[in-house]
DNA sequence: CGAAGGCTTGAGACCGCTCAAGACCCGTGG
DNA sequence: CCACGGGTCTTGAGCGGTCTCAAGCCTTCG
């Protein structure tokens, strides 16, 4: 009961939900199934059929590409508030991506069906589903941008420079390769990358910790 | 008044408008805004606000990234029955690529309130809006997928499996120096990448029309 | 025929990758 | 308290694929 209440509070605070009336987001959380994972399950794997969406509630989830021979490329990262499994909606569609629990994870789960009709009753979290989808197109755009026109010096600025600052510091969220991978960079590139922002005294590591000394000149960098 | 009903053809083609009502569909085609442009015309630019979403109805769009000093970074083709600019929805945000004409091209422009207008009224097309958007950033994420995992040739080989082909033959549907860049590719790269295929015997290529000799092997590049 | 624009070809440099080894971090257990 | 072990991260050396720059070619069109 606690448990459906703190639900209630999560979901009401994302955004996929703004907008949504109190008797229409109880019937959504009626509908979705709860889903707990643990760090390092998995919710699904390429190549499998799913007629599920997600909405991410707590934890990261990673988005990669699974690679024979090497380790996966990482897509995308997906935060609290999320959905994603869209393609769900596309009939007969298999998932072209792994979806792994970074963290302990909490997730709702509608059936496609179910989603079609929310879509039918309830516009706002349709056009919550299509910002967010918006968005999340944006920032792929985005990647693809900067693998082809940025070094991985510069990939490596831009990636620190969205961190969330505490002052003047910041704590990689992830492990190191994780990152790298996002970036498109072998773990190696990246470490010589932060190595040479260090040299230039742009920043300063020590392990996932990142000082800034000069941000200015690191927004320069992108230039 | 031919060109109302010649258009509401076109639409009633277009699987954005798949499920909707006849009533509806008029509602729609009444709304939206014609758009003609020109061959090398701009839709818009980077940068720009936008409060509009654009149905392609015929000819096609090249989205791209604008580069200085070297030649942009084509994002997208788009083909008739595709809807982009969904970020118009996003309130205050600015464009992040130039839209292009390749062709002739004809639209149908949205505001973005009617469009809200529409998701409500008319759950088939918010539906379709969310399908369409799915597929391309599907599209994106096989991009993304290409570029960082597969080779120069690789990626010009899975670029040839995916046109149309009559027979054994295939027309490069654009300047080979803009599917170059499609592909992260220089436009010498893309050249010595076909020309590699050809002396491999797997295809031949006289201008713009590619002969294929052995899409077994072809495909088998790709595993 | 000449000009313009796109395409091809060649030579060389460079960035990021690969492979291999060593350093560091941290939790565990003696 | 210290030694150990697993995992990640760093460092080094060398290679290779792609880019860059610069001509020359080909087609198209006036």
């Amino acid at each position: 009961m606690t448990d459906r209440l703190n639900q209630k509070a999560k979901c009401a605070g994302s955004p996929l939900f703004e907008g949504v009336k109190a008797s229409q987001l109880a019937w959504l959380l009626n509908v979705g199934q709860n889903v707990q994972l643990k760090q390092r399950e998995y919710l699904f794997r390429r190549g499998q059929a799913c007629d599920q969406i997600f909405i991410l509630l707590s934890g990261h989830i990673k988005l990669s590409i699974p690679v024979e021979c090497g380790q996966d490329k990482v897509i995308e990262f997906l935060s609290p508030g999320e959905a994603f499994g869209e393609s769900a909606l596309l009939p007969g569609h298999l998932l072209l991506a792994d979806a792994q629990a970074l963290e302990p994870c909490e997730l709702l789960a509608f059936k496609s069906e179910d989603v079609r009709l929310a879509i039918e009753r309830v516009p706002p979290f349709a056009q919550q589903l299509i910002t967010n989808l918006s968005l999340r197109f944006e920032s792929l755009l985005r990647d693809l941008e900067s693998v082809s026109l940025l070094t991985a010096v510069q990939r490596v600025a831009a990636y620190l420079l969205r961190q969330p600052r505490v002052g003047n510091q910041a704590k990689l969220p992830f492990y190191k390769r994780t990152i790298a991978s996002k970036l498109g960079l072998q773990p190696e590139t990246f470490s010589r990358s932060l190595q040479q922002l260090a040299a230039d005294g742009l920043i300063s590591v020590r392990g996932a910790r990142v000082v800034f000394h000069d941000v200015a000149r690191l927004q320069a960098l992108l230039a």
